[in-house]
DNA sequence: AAATATTTTCAAAATATTTTGAAAGTTCAA
DNA sequence: TTGAACTTTCAAAATATTTTGAAAATATTT
């Protein structure tokens, strides 16, 4: 396979994955390219190797800038924008993990703590079962937010390397 | 706040948070009632509490079953078929890890060792930087695949308890 | 086997999301 | 300050997804 078709399967894969974890289509696709790119790139690079108007460019690479996967770089001597994402993968994982945490689990645990302060004769069976459900998930999602931070903390080496030992 | 208004509270957030993991906002809702709910419901019941038409019920529902979280189950004595969901969050999470496994990281893994045996020159500043990037993607994505076969395995005590003594 | 109850299907309608592109806004060099 | 280069905005258009509901299929009872 050559570099032109590998880049173009890379990008609609990523794009397609993209929208399985909370980043949409085109945001993927910029991110996907800007990963594999060496050098950064201007909103005209990617508008004209995506395919995709400037409005459009613009709104995703401002989102990807407000997950921490991409930067503004400026070029001396330049007056356009780069921009180039983080190419250390562990640095996206770690950063992709802490916002949806803070963008979905913080909120949800938020919400199943009032529910859990809910009204009534806790032998009624109805209620017995909300509760029940609601505070497993709640115990759930409170492991998950504690083993989130120590991954977020941890560093690379640390994850590929030693978790692993551990668990035999 | 009164059983009624926590129900529809939860049953409301579900659906959202569902959309953000894979599920649709209706087949998570409809998964949400089914858990709180102590006992198992009809096509019937779920369109009157949800407000939603038979087709959606009987669509989401089937996909429900596909993801292992609902279960047809047939009362004795009776003709209509109801349907139960797994209480048991530890076999929820576990499920949908399983079923995510399946749909994303398998197929995405496939797709990355096809293009990192990528055509040219290694010195070759682009093809360093697409190289270099698929496989430390690759390489994340097998430790996630390991890491997740190894959740999948465990049983709910195991991680709520020891795994955290492992991590201080 | 006919009548009835229940489930499934799927094309069309409704809704939601994404994309476009032109106009407005901004920055900067001369 | 002017004007060219570049960036941002956002209403409208295009696309994609979800939902409906009535008809078809299936299952059960009489």
């Amino acid at each position: 396979m050559k570099l032109a078709e590998a880049k173009q399967q890379f990008i609609s894969s990523w794009g397609a994955f993209g929208t399985h974890w909370g980043i949409n289509r085109t945001m993927a696709q910029i991110h996907a390219l800007l990963m594999i790119s060496p050098d950064p790139m201007t909103q005209d690079d990617l508008m004209e190797q995506l395919n995709i108007s400037r409005g459009n460019v613009n709104m995703n690479i401002r989102e990807l800038i407000t997950w921490g996967l991409v930067d503004r770089v400026i070029l001396p001597g330049e007056r356009r924008e780069y921009f180039t994402a983080e190419k250390d993968i562990w640095k996206v994982a770690t950063q992709i993990i802490k916002e949806r945490k803070k963008r979905e689990l913080d909120p949800m645990l938020k919400l199943l703590s009032q529910l859990e302060k809910i009204e009534g004769d806790k032998k009624n069976k109805e209620i017995k079962q909300f509760v029940d459900t609601v505070s497993s998930i709640k115990k759930l999602g409170l492991q998950a937010d504690k083993t989130l931070d120590i991954m977020i903390k941890a560093d690379e080496n640390w994850f590929l390397g030693g978790l692993m030992k551990l668990f035999k």
